[in-house]
RNA sequence: GCGCCUGUAGCUCAACCGGAUAGAGCACCGGCCUUCUAAGCCGGCGGUUGCAGGUUCGAGUCCUGUCGGGCGCGCCA
């Protein structure tokens, strides 16, 4: 709808010049059709008129009145109006809004999907949790926004590859094979003997039986088969990584994300002699320079507060240089769109990958690759701070939180948020049935929709639906024009959703969805006697309903038929 | 001290990359409805958008300063 009117305005610009009314050499501007607030002020606004004024050193009144008289006609407009101080209100007619409940109707699962990439290729990298531990609330939060999305770039017309990046080669590797050698050994976290960064939790304890007990797991593509050989510390370290990755793999599925198309290990990068290469191109470029024994990467060239050094006096790399050399791949794999995810107590990294990458010369984009940060999640309930798992020890895990409130209501509120804004998890609402309970709610209103159907047949009565799309225009009250009007809006959420890295909108969108549908169930019978009033509304209670399972499955969230 | 994020009604949050009178829900007060699933409707109360400047036709939104909260400031990752 809205690139509809966008071309109709920018016609009427064109024609507007054409008319010498205004100067040819003024371009047009970046103007909006944007949703008004109040549907007094039409279904659109467009500022046009108030961004061409001052080029065009004209009243924007006057030009408005000049635009809209040069506006080609449309079956879809009913009505155009000049307010304020230029605003040009567009009105549109019913008949808009039927063709786009057809449209849901016809094109059902790919409803407000777009185009807009081209299937061009994109690269989102999410999660990326070091194999030493089940996973958090943290890598909840992760998983939930980077696999909505990736749904949503889909859905917007990208080839989506889903990247899991992990350290299997650092120094918490080696704390993690440490500690489940000693937990073979039987010694315990309390023990004097047991490693000194060690890692605490339980699960620890089922790696080392499962390594004494010889056997094998499957990960990332590949079989491990333990040893049983307490004393090979690499062997250990080996099967734990692997044991701890098909952890984490259930995990993700227990949550219903999408299965990633590539694991990136960081011990390849080192394989690959990448790292060293990379080491070697910075310094033949120039930013770099030796001090205090160390090699220095001069990343206040690009904008940071201070030096960083890329690799220590001991001769071996600080994390970010395998950073660099891991987008550096990025790059040369043909991600010329690339989104990191990161957590929020990581941003620092952002600036010196994007200086490494600047210092190389390689013609990427300053601002490559994009980067989405999430805050922090508190888990609260009873009013008390929830931060200890019994398995995990430390931290409270997403398998917990899963198995508490259940999947549906972990991924949306999860999702619920702007990600770079801190949120408090409320498992106490999360687990209400109630009508303050969002998923619920919105759940709910799927299904009784999907009831309503139910009742029919039992009635005995089948639904037309052909006819019903034929009547479209008996649905003349308030709650049935504002149903339409939200149904209408979801292409224009998608894009938004996608274009500004925002999942949350379509969580917000939907409780809107959800709350005109419960308030047009309960001012109006569905079923009624009349044959073509029955079924217009069910044309139009189906199509939100299928706007709101299409919908919940971006979030990850299923869409019941019966609750 | 420096950097990043954040601050909107009593609470949880909106406000569509500068637009019109800052909106919902919950809570509270007064009426009403109760049907295909357990649902809602009307009205009332509630705001100097942390604070102070600036930019312009127009600022919750952009800039500067300031205050509060979070995170990060290592030859850890």
């Amino acid at each position: 709808m809205k690139d509809q009117l966008r071309h109709l305005v920018l016609r009427a610009i064109a024609q507007v010049q054409a008319e010498g009314l205004l100067p040819a050499d003024v371009a047009a501007p970046a103007f909006v059709i944007e949703r008004t607030r109040s549907r007094d002020h039409g279904d659109f606004a467009c500022n046009a008129a108030l961004l061409l004024a001052k080029p065009a050193r004209r009243k924007p009144r006057e030009l408005a009145e000049a635009l809209v008289a040069a506006l080609p006609q449309s079956n879809v407009v009913s009505k155009v109006e000049i307010a304020g101080p230029g605003f040009i209100n567009i009105f549109l007619g019913a008949s808009a809004y039927h063709e786009e409940v057809r449209r849901v109707l016809a094109r059902v699962t790919d409803y407000g999907h777009s185009d807009g990439g081209a299937q061009r290729k994109m690269q989102i990298e999410f999660v990326s949790a070091n194999p030493t531990g089940p996973l958090h609330v943290g890598h909840g939060r992760a998983a939930a926004v980077g696999d909505c999305l990736a749904r949503l770039f889909t859905a917007t017309g990208w080839t989506v590859a889903r990247e899991f990046y992990y350290n299997d080669a650092g120094a918490q590797i080696t704390n993690l094979a440490l500690s489940v050698q000693a937990r073979c050994r039987n010694i315990d976290p309390e023990d004097t003997r047991w490693p000194a960064d060690g890692y605490r939790g339980e699960y620890i304890r089922d790696v080392a039986r499962a390594f004494l007990d010889s056997e094998s797991v499957h990960a990332d593509g590949h079989d491990v088969r333990a040893t049983g050989n307490v004393d090979d510390l690499d062997a250990i370290r080996r099967f734990a990584v692997a044991w701890l990755r098909r952890e984490q793999d259930e995990d993700l599925r227990a949550f219903a994300v999408a299965p990633f198309d590539n694991f990136f290990l960081e011990s390849s990068l080192y394989g690959d002699g990448l790292v060293n290469q990379t080491a070697h191109d910075l310094v033949a470029h120039g930013h770099t320079y030796e001090k205090d024994g160390a090699l220095w990467l001069k990343t206040t060239d690009f904008g940071d507060d201070k030096d960083r050094v890329m690799r220590k006096s001991d001769g071996s790399y600080t994390y970010f240089l395998p950073d660099v050399a891991y987008h550096v791949t990025k790059w040369k794999r043909g991600y010329r769109r690339a989104i990191t995810e990161l957590g929020a107590d990581h941003h620092s990294t952002l600036m010196r990958v994007r200086a490494g990458l600047q210092a190389l010369d390689m013609g990427i984009p300053p601002d490559w690759p994009e980067y989405v940060l999430h805050q922090m999640v508190t888990v609260m309930r009873g009013g008390e701070e929830v931060k200890i798992s019994k398995r995990a020890g430390g931290y409270l895990t997403l398998r917990d939180l899963i198995d508490t409130v259940g999947r549906d209501a972990t991924r949306y509120f999860l999702i619920a948020r702007k990600s770079d804004s801190q949120m408090v998890f409320d498992i106490d609402l999360a687990l209400s049935q109630s009508n303050d309970n969002p998923v619920y709610y919105i759940q709910y209103a799927h299904a009784r929709v999907c009831s309503v159907h139910r009742t029919l047949a039992e009635r005995g009565l089948a639904w037309n639906r052909d006819n019903g799309l034929a009547n479209l225009a008996l649905l003349t009250t308030e709650h049935e024009i504002a149903m339409m009007v939200e149904v209408a809006r979801y292409p224009e959420i998608i894009e938004a959703a996608a274009a500004n890295l925002e999942p949350q909108l379509i969580a917000t969108y939907l409780r809107e969805l959800a709350y005109a549908l419960h308030n047009w169930y309960n001012a109006h019978a569905f079923i009624v006697d009349d044959p073509n009033l029955r079924d217009a509304r069910l044309a139009l209670a189906t199509a939100a309903r299928q706007v709101i399972a299409n919908g919940l499955d971006l979030l990850g969230v299923s869409a019941p038929e019966k609750m």
